[in-house]
DNA sequence: CATGAATGAGCGTTCATTCAT
DNA sequence: CATGAATGAACGCTCATTCAT
């Protein structure tokens, strides 16, 4: 057992250490209270160490938002060749039922839609849900509005994210996680099936 | 004409214009740029009018925020007696197909949502979601978890709005109004059906 | 006699009078500490004003210095047909012996040299030597090393205005003005005297 | 090969080798931008070191400056019983043509001159400029008024170096040699003539 | 009552410097 | 002894807000 092994409790002089506990802090401070409600000095002082850190590890604030932000984007989102209904219940565990695989705190996604008063933080979300989950999802549904489909799929889960992190509603949190998933599985089974067939023409 | 007539022409514009002036002023940066990314001598010129007078007339921007958010929550939101397909139907179209009764911009919620770092602005968003929307949602679900189901559907509808005002994706302002109607309502329908019945036991 | 007249001497809410404050104290402080050595608080206090009004009133710490090293660089050096002598003892009487037309303190040149680490000051110091007074010096010497000759008053002017206020020697501000006028019309009417014919080579 | 060769040939680099690569780094860059205008990490860095060495070496980087700035004054400044003319003549061969006795770069004084806004650096430029060159200039004078003629050739003097170095005027570089030499000299010979008999009343 | 000059707290960021390893 | 992580004071600047006129 080394000297550091000994001391690691307050854990000093540690890099990596440092670097990840300001990301730690910074991700749930952005989360809490969003870009603007965050300042630097804050980060710091959750993370236990001084702020000039953040300029020295990450170079700026900006900087150290995009890599909280960052991060922990999965990758594979689903079975490839899966439908709408396999990926939509891939994400409602991901994003909704908390599975994260990062496990640390909130789905990126809304963390940005925190601090969504920013010009730039929007653009990332815009490219992010667009060009990524929606593309993704879109691909899974035929008929020809796929896109709109996709985009309802989608609407929901951002939805229930928003509902359970942003406007706080403790129903989700507390509901049977089977449910919910039998629940969304159902609406999404509603998207697949209302398609042209059915005319479901408006008043 | 007069000497009242004289002095009263030129400083035509009284509390009641300057002050509703400001509000308008006011929803629209706020929407736009959120709580923090709006400042007080912005907001007054677009009122055309000097920066103080927010001070004088609202006492703080706080002030200001809270009132521009609060005056144009619509109040009734459907026939009383009506089921949730009817409901959610009024809300497709006051929130996200843009029917909105206030006619200038966004719904407040939306609005409130882009500021959604500030805590206090959460907490109203809580109350008026929570005790306002779902509530009146929940009592038309009939069943055991009705306040889940409300959820859910006040869910897609955030959503929808989210979709449209925050990432900006073009697909709901370029759809079909009566498709996307049509698409919600077959959420919605599969929503009632989808009760304790027919056990949609996920995977 | 006025209300204002009457509190003239704590003259709060002056513009006019705060701005000459803040350029009076910026002169002060820019010359003695150069503009590195400065901080806008201290000139504000100095100017027994608050540090914001700076950005109020000139937008930048740079442009207060722009501006304080610009106002008063005198327009007409001396009779446009006259001889370098003239000229010569012109300058010396404004820059070294203190006949400044504006009378605050130093002349322009002195303060931006006390800042010539920048590089933006020193490349107005360069436009302002090069482009305006030496090249007003040179068309006044007849002979083929017109510029040289006019580098060599340049130099023996600016030399002079160093000693002053940077070295700080005693010398100049104790000696009789006519004196030091005296002396440099002899160097200066060597330099004219100077030219080929009295073949000066070095050894 | 022992172990004391083993270990000594990989950190050859000793105390004297890394000071005086500090000093000559810290040189270049205090005469190039300024005492304010160069941080230690920049000398470090160009020194090819550790910036915390400069605080190991030298204590801080103000004794670093100081020491940068002494060094190499030079010592003997033309031969002791000569007039000002020859004393003038070895000056401006040293300070202004570039001959320069260390060869490095500038001379110390312009390098001062270019951190004038420290009261401490102004304070050894006093020094060194009136206790040592216009002293030494002064007893090579006749007259009443030596130290005024001297305080001149000292002002041309310096006045070449700032027009060449700070100015950054073309004009002494591209001249001749000998021929600016000529010039001072003229010049240096009116102020030896310019005594009392030759009444030269200004206007 | 309206105007705009004045304010002070706080922002992100940089810097010389110290201290643990 | 050398390395680089950590520090704290200060920087220029913006902001909502107050107060004198």
């Amino acid at each position: 057992m080394t000297y550091a092994d000994f001391m690691n409790a307050p854990k000093r002089r540690d890099r990596a250490a440092t670097r990840s506990a300001l990301l730690d802090a910074a991700r749930r401070r952005f989360a809490e209270h969003g870009y603007d409600g965050t300042g630097v000095r804050e980060i710091a002082a959750d993370a236990g160490v001084d702020a000039t850190l953040i300029f020295r590890y990450f170079g700026s604030k900006r900087h150290l938002f995009d890599e909280a932000a960052n991060g922990e984007v999965p990758e594979g989102l689903g079975a490839p060749g899966a439908g709408p209904a396999e990926l939509a219940d891939a994400l409602v565990r991901e994003v909704v039922l908390g599975d994260a695989p990062a496990g640390g705190g909130e789905h990126p996604l809304l963390l940005m839609l925190r601090s969504a008063g920013r010009p730039e933080v929007r653009a990332r979300l815009h490219e992010e849900v667009c060009d990524r989950y929606l593309a993704d999802m879109a691909d899974r549904f035929a008929g020809e509005d796929a896109a709109l489909r996709a985009e309802l799929v989608g609407a929901l889960l951002l939805g229930m994210g928003v509902m359970r992190d942003v406007v706080g509603s403790p129903v989700l949190p507390g509901a049977d996680p089977d449910r919910v998933r039998a629940l969304v599985a159902a609406m999404v089974a509603a998207l697949e099936a209302g398609g042209r067939p059915a005319d479901p023409t408006g008043p």
